[in-house]
DNA sequence: CGAACGACCTGCAGGC
DNA sequence: TGCCTGCAGGTCGTTC
């Protein structure tokens, strides 16, 4: 489920029950996410503190004084705060558990996610590229309007390059464009400074919406299914084919761009 | 370099 | 009930 909201939330949620925390052991029930889970991670961890928990993209980072764990959520990965003695349950593959008891239990049914371990010194190649993150000041109109000249690609392929902006997945460049009257087909270099403002705009909105959203249902990371609540109430296109615009009421119509589906206004957006 | 596409994996919805 | 197909919120690696 992961879009930049969830891992968002999924950071806040986690923060308070684990940071400072000393690790008595990391349990790994299944090694075979994207990339197996490091033999060594245990031995690494045992007897560590949690200084940070941070995000950068979709990539939530724990950062110990000896290294930081790497953890992506995938497609489909969750990660929550479990207090009581509750057993594991199919794909949970990871329990980082901390000396007070409390653990942080990673599922995962896809196994798309990872678990990684970076010494610090060296950056990841992981995140070695990743372009600005979409809420901080960096990312704006002028910036997408300079990165987009003379790319013919079509600009919902390049709102989703990670290395131009993160965090903007399949849904959220569905609702940026439509917000913005963009059709997701337009070449990038084919849009005007004025547009790309609003569509910058448009994606920080929408964003922080969701990350609002999210925060509204925190309480649910402890001893819970893990899955933050979400924001389907809120989305004006996605998952809508065939459904009235909310605009000017004429079905909303999908196509696909690189596997993804994708939905917009035949009217509004051009 | 950019762009397109396959790959990874499980679960679920829908058609027959 | 079952089988089959296609689809799902990500993104890396390969190929052209």
């Amino acid at each position: 489920m992961p879009e930049l909201p969830e891992v968002e939330t999924t950071r806040r949620g986690i923060e308070p029950h684990a940071l400072h925390k000393v690790v008595d052991e990391l349990i790994i029930r299944d090694h075979r996410l994207r990339w197996p889970v490091p033999e060594d991670l245990p031995a690494r961890l045992k007897g560590a503190t949690l200084r940070e928990v941070d995000r950068r993209a979709k990539y939530l980072l724990l950062h110990f004084d000896q290294g930081t764990v790497i953890v992506h959520l995938g497609m489909s990965g969750s990660l929550r705060v479990i207090t009581d003695d509750a057993p594991p349950q199919k794909h949970d593959h990871i329990d980082l558990v901390f000396t007070d008891g409390v653990r942080l239990r990673f599922n995962d049914p896809r196994r798309f996610g990872c678990w990684l371990w970076a010494e610090d010194a060296t950056p990841h190649p992981l995140l070695a590229n990743l372009g600005p993150e979409p809420l901080g000041e960096e990312f704006n109109g002028s910036y997408l309007f300079r990165r987009s000249r003379d790319r013919k690609t079509p600009v919902k392929s390049f709102l989703m390059d990670n290395r131009i902006v993160v965090g903007v997945g399949n849904i959220y460049a569905n609702e940026a464009l439509f917000k913005t009257g963009i059709h997701p087909n337009r070449p990038a270099g084919r849009i005007s400074a004025a547009r790309y403002h609003q569509l910058a705009e448009a994606v920080k909105e929408t964003l922080a919406a969701a990350i609002l959203a999210g925060g509204t249902t925190l309480r649910d990371f402890v001893n819970s299914d893990g899955k933050p609540g979400y924001f389907a109430q809120s989305l004006l296109v996605y998952g809508r084919r065939g459904q009235p615009c909310p605009t000017c009421q004429q079905p909303l119509r999908e196509i696909r761009m690189n596997q993804r589906s994708t939905i917009y206004c035949t009217r509004c957006q051009r």
